[in-house]
DNA sequence: TCCATATTTCAACGAATGTCGAAATATAGC
DNA sequence: GCTATATTTCGACATTCGTTGAAATATGGA
């Protein structure tokens, strides 16, 4: 990943509307919520958060598709994970115990058992 | 963690000279970096710098030591755990397909073998 | 004590950001 | 075509942010 996509999409996230709107739409899944119903949610106008839609759609973070009057909004995780991957990356650098636990914790957070055991190899070290 | 936190987090590295330094002392690792190497290494006037250390240190995201004239920054792998974690929250809600890829590439990016295969239980549905 | 080095603090400036009201666009149903 | 609903676009405003130059603080050594 980019550093100037990775900026665009921290900065995306750090506004607290875009976070609201983010983490409902991660919680929500990929059905994704029409416009009109994340407004009510997290409680802005209609205009305002269609600005910050497109701010985020813009960074990637989220995907948009019209069904008839309404623009249903999805979180898309692969931009999560490029994120994360982005901020890990050399993260321990020879060190193992240094980034084990964030590992952990990302693994603890995904909140559901290991897709399969694939082999893992050191990329570094 | 914190939604306010959360916020302080995501716009400390919404910076391209914040990013920078924070994925510099990522890559560091714990015995962290002067301040006046930090700003030869990212291209960043001392004054400029340590305007941008004080927020990172402020978010969390940093730690700082003086060391005799020099002060040391390195970064807190806790606050980046803490930070993934946040975002990741809730991502599957039951569809372990959604975020199974996430949590793999985190794996992938903790670029070390798993610590310890300890019991991992899911923690919804 | 005096000086040199390392880093921070202060005040000020231009640029970018978030929100609002009003108007415009798109779609569906009659 | 007309009306109602859903969403976006536009223009303006106050606020916040990042950088700069100058001055201040802290530490170590002669």
């Amino acid at each position: 990943m980019e550093s100037s996509a990775a900026i665009y999409r921290l900065s995306a996230l750090a506004q607290p509307g875009r976070l609201a709107v983010f983490r409902l739409l991660v919680r929500a899944g990929p059905e994704g919520i029409p416009a009109g119903e994340i407004a009510a949610a997290v409680g802005l106008a209609p205009n305002t958060l269609s600005a910050q839609l497109t701010i985020l759609v813009q960074a990637g973070l989220l995907s948009s598709a019209r069904e008839g009057r309404v623009i249903r909004y999805a979180a898309r995780p692969d931009a999560l994970s490029e994120l994360i991957v982005y901020l890990m990356e050399d993260c321990c650098g020879g060190r193992p115990e240094i980034c084990a636990p964030v590992q952990e914790a990302a693994a603890r957070a995904a909140c559901c058992p290991p897709a399969k055991s694939r082999a893992r190899r050191p990329l570094r070290a």
